[in-house]
DNA sequence: CGGCCCCGCGTTTTT
DNA sequence: CGCGGGGCCG
């Protein structure tokens, strides 16, 4: 243990040592955050605290468990007996333990996003609402944000506040899916994810008993990622500590870039008031990146407003400035990028897995894979299509989750008809709203009713009866049986691998492969749970550890040799030595939406912030002068984010649009590429240049006038016509730099000829034009 | 009841 | 352009 202390700096020690009481780490961008964590818990076990005692909470479960992984190095064994895991996991492992007191049962079912979103239609379909009104997406968000702040059926349709918002969006009933929505769910013995919090919270307000029961169980309580945190999340971490006040929160204000999903900043910059007896510790050494990265994120995330005070920087090299690659369409963009990512490979030897392309929306990853391609360079995409969300995937998981809990109706609409059995949408739809009316599940709806009763078909009704049999007959099984022999079994019996291995299609052959992935998936955790309990999982087991993965968990970036590919949202918390940021426009990043406020516009620039600082060696940006967007072409300048990098760390000559440096094989390009027929790579003559429009706001952005920061690249002194040689690097303040081919006296003036990286060739009379020297 | 086509829609997404 | 949902038709 001391010796993993003694590696620690000054700042990261004392965070570690002094566990008693409240304390806030803000830890910058690479400054060690991980293993201060780890390190202080490993230190409270060296310190004899009791590790079921400790709470640590997470956002992922991978982050979860890598530090559950690195505290066993440490500690041991004993790592096993922490509490720590994501807010979900960890309170929906409580409500399991106390789901009757807020009314549910222990085995409820998880509805994951699209579960909700087909209830909502549902819903908004019965109540013969204008879908085009109440959009699911829309309602759903809206719902989700009531439950993250608290804000139950009851208090939403007695809000003065809310019902006059809902009125004003024409949309004013809202409140009456809202509790259609949480009365269907309660019905369906079901919690949605933002359930899992919000019943959390009526639990602990509901019987103190309980909330004092955990409370002293969890002596200390660590918080990973707090700036993310949301109200529900905020108000159960302060109910859980409120008696021992043993709270460590860590976090970077900087790098909060989910207040889209309700995280609130607040509750990091606000962490002194509820505990103004704290302790603050900054991590601002950045152990990660060079200077030059540090110092540019630093430049950026300076026009925020209102952050804590921290002073990050880097003792590494000063490394490369932050390079730029221009590109006139999103084509080349990709050329260029895969371009450098190759010359970079070979100058520098490194691995692919060395190399990051950022992208602030997933749609921009199509451009990358193709260039990434043609060039033979391996790569990977993260995010995307979870495989969880599959189709198949979701059916098989479906049956597991109605043999648990035969009231899931989401899962039970999902598979009565799937493998086909006969039954129609009508019969699903006409027993969903009875069983609505009714207050009950279909499931149980389906027993108390007579065909009659029912007014549906007799053959249907049997059909539909048969159906539950069969599901009966599974559940029979469930509590005993081993659960990868029950889910080998399930895919048998219902009749999904028959129906997978009939198709041949390319496509259907992949969704029998994902199955088998599933398959093999259940077994590995079987053997896990096997070794770590000593006895085998039964299904409900393996369910609720399914429920709350996602494929980021099951992914393993370290081990592919590959180039990785992904959202600026997804890079958070990762590291590559070259990261490209891709897309640097305006309307693109920061998005077009994200510019009509200040608040959201600095949320982009945070996630600017995150981006660069995922940089170990060098970051680059490129930037596409015209892209398509959903099949249609658009220009935008340059992101404004490039200008506010200070150009003392931002590498501008990087800019130069040179010829050699593009392929001449047309096969490198997609056809139709030089169909307007400009000259290659020159831009249009009544362009400005694009050194010009770093430096120049962009017109087409009304609001960019006021908002914008003053722009401080022009330190532009004009020298002395005879300080400039030839040979020089000189810059002029349209045409960017360029080199000085020859100089020659033209009666009474000096005429100078300039090789001008962008524009190229031009000839100046010193007399009007101003020249600065560089170098 | 099931398949096909057309129309509308389109940040980011740890759970 | 590429996907998903709803509507229509066989």
């Amino acid at each position: 243990m001391s010796d993993i202390l003694s590696s620690l700096n000054p700042v990261q020690l004392e965070a570690v040592e002094s566990y008693q009481g409240a304390s806030l780490i803000i830890a910058g961008a690479g400054s060690g955050k991980t293993r201060v964590l780890t390190c202080r818990i490993a230190n409270m076990l060296a310190h004899g605290v009791p590790p079921s005692t400790v709470l640590a909470l997470t956002f992922t479960n991978k982050a979860a468990a890598e530090m559950k992984e690195r505290i066993t190095d440490v500690a041991g064994e004993r790592a096993r007996y922490l509490w720590m895991g994501t807010f979900h996991a960890i309170f929906s492992r409580i409500l399991r333990y106390e789901a009757e007191n807020v009314g549910f049962t222990s085995s409820y079912t998880i509805y994951d996003t699209a579960d909700s979103r087909n209830l909502l239609r549902a819903i908004i379909k019965e109540m013969k609402l204008d879908e085009n009104v109440y959009k699911v997406n829309d309602v759903h968000a809206r719902i989700s944000m009531a439950k993250n702040n608290l804000i139950t059926p009851q208090s939403y349709a007695s809000s003065g506040s809310i019902s006059a918002n809902d009125t004003q969006a024409r949309k004013p009933h809202m409140a009456t899916i809202y509790a259609a929505y949480a009365r269907r769910c309660i019905a369906a013995n079901a919690m949605d994810f933002d359930d899992l919090l919000l019943f959390t919270n009526i639990l602990f307000r509901d019987h103190p008993d309980v909330l004092q029961k955990y409370s002293s169980k969890f002596s200390y309580v660590l918080v990973d990622e707090y700036q993310d945190t949301n109200y529900a999340q905020y108000l159960i971490v302060k109910k859980l500590t409120s008696a021992h006040r043993n709270l460590c929160v860590v976090g970077d204000d900087a790098q909060s870039i989910y207040s889209f999903r309700g995280a609130k900043i607040e509750n990091i910059l606000n962490f002194q008031r509820d505990f103004p007896e704290c302790r603050i510790f900054k991590l601002e050494q950045n152990y990660r990146s060079t200077q030059s990265i540090v110092n540019a994120a630093n430049s950026v995330i300076a026009q925020n407003s209102g952050q804590l005070k921290k002073k990050c920087f880097s003792a590494g090299e000063k490394g490369e400035k932050v390079g730029l690659l221009p590109a006139f369409t999103d084509q080349e963009e990709g050329f260029r990028v895969a371009g450098d990512i190759s010359d970079y490979l070979y100058g520098a030897q490194a691995p692919y897995s060395d190399f990051a392309i950022l992208y602030r929306t997933n749609a921009q990853s199509r451009i990358f894979e193709d260039s990434l391609r043609r060039k033979n360079i391996p790569y990977r995409i993260y995010g995307g299509q979870s495989f969880y969300q599959r189709k198949e995937i979701k059916d098989l998981l479906s049956y597991l989750r109605l043999i648990i809990n035969h009231n899931d109706n989401e899962a039970f609409k999902r598979i009565v008809n799937y493998p086909r059995r006969g039954i129609g949408d009508a019969t699903v739809a006409r027993l969903e709203e009875l069983a609505a009316q009714a207050n009950l599940s279909m499931w149980d709806c389906i027993l108390g009713l007579t065909p009659e009763q029912a007014e549906i078909r007799g053959a249907a009704y049997k059909k539909v009866s048969q159906f539950l049999l069969m599901i009966n007959a599974m559940s029979d099984n469930a509590g005993r049986q081993e659960a990868y022999e029950l889910v080998s079994a399930v895919a048998q019996q219902s009749g999904i691998l028959a129906e997978l291995r009939a198709d041949k299609t390319i496509e259907g052959i992949a969704r029998l492969e994902n199955v088998e992935e599933l398959l093999n998936g259940v077994k590995e955790f079987c053997e896990r749970y096997q070794e770590e309990n000593g006895e085998p999982p039964v299904i409900a087991q393996y369910l609720e550890n399914v429920s709350l993965l996602t494929d980021a968990d099951k992914e393993k970036p370290e081990e592919a040799n590959t180039v990785s590919l992904m959202t600026i949202h997804s890079a958070k918390g990762l590291e590559y030595a070259y990261v490209y940021i891709v897309g640097m426009e305006e309307n693109l990043f920061p998005g077009k939406l994200a510019m009509m406020s200040s608040v959201e516009l600095e949320e982009e620039r945070r996630l600017f912030y995150v981006a660069l600082t995922r940089a170990k060696v060098k970051a680059t940006l490129s930037f596409a002068q015209s892209r398509y967007r959903w099949g249609k072409q658009e220009s935008n300048p340059p992101s404004r984010f490039i200008r506010e990098i200070d150009p003392a760390y931002i590498d501008v000559t990087s800019m130069s649009l040179d010829e050699d440096s593009f392929s001449q094989d047309p096969d490198d390009y997609t056809e139709g590429y030089y169909q307007d027929g400009l000259p290659r790579f020159a831009p249009k003559a009544s362009k400005p240049s694009l050194a010009r429009q770093l430096r120049k706001l962009p017109d087409s952005t009304a609001e960019a006038k006021q908002d914008l920061p003053r722009l401080r690249p022009v330190d532009f002194v004009p020298s002395q016509a005879g300080s400039i040689t030839v040979g020089a690097l000189v810059e002029h303040k349209s045409f960017g730099r360029g080199e000085v081919l020859a100089i020659e006296s033209a009666g009474g003036d000096i005429k100078v000829t300039v090789n001008f990286k962008l524009v190229g060739k031009k000839t100046l009379l010193m007399k009007y034009a101003k020249l600065m020297l560089v170098k």
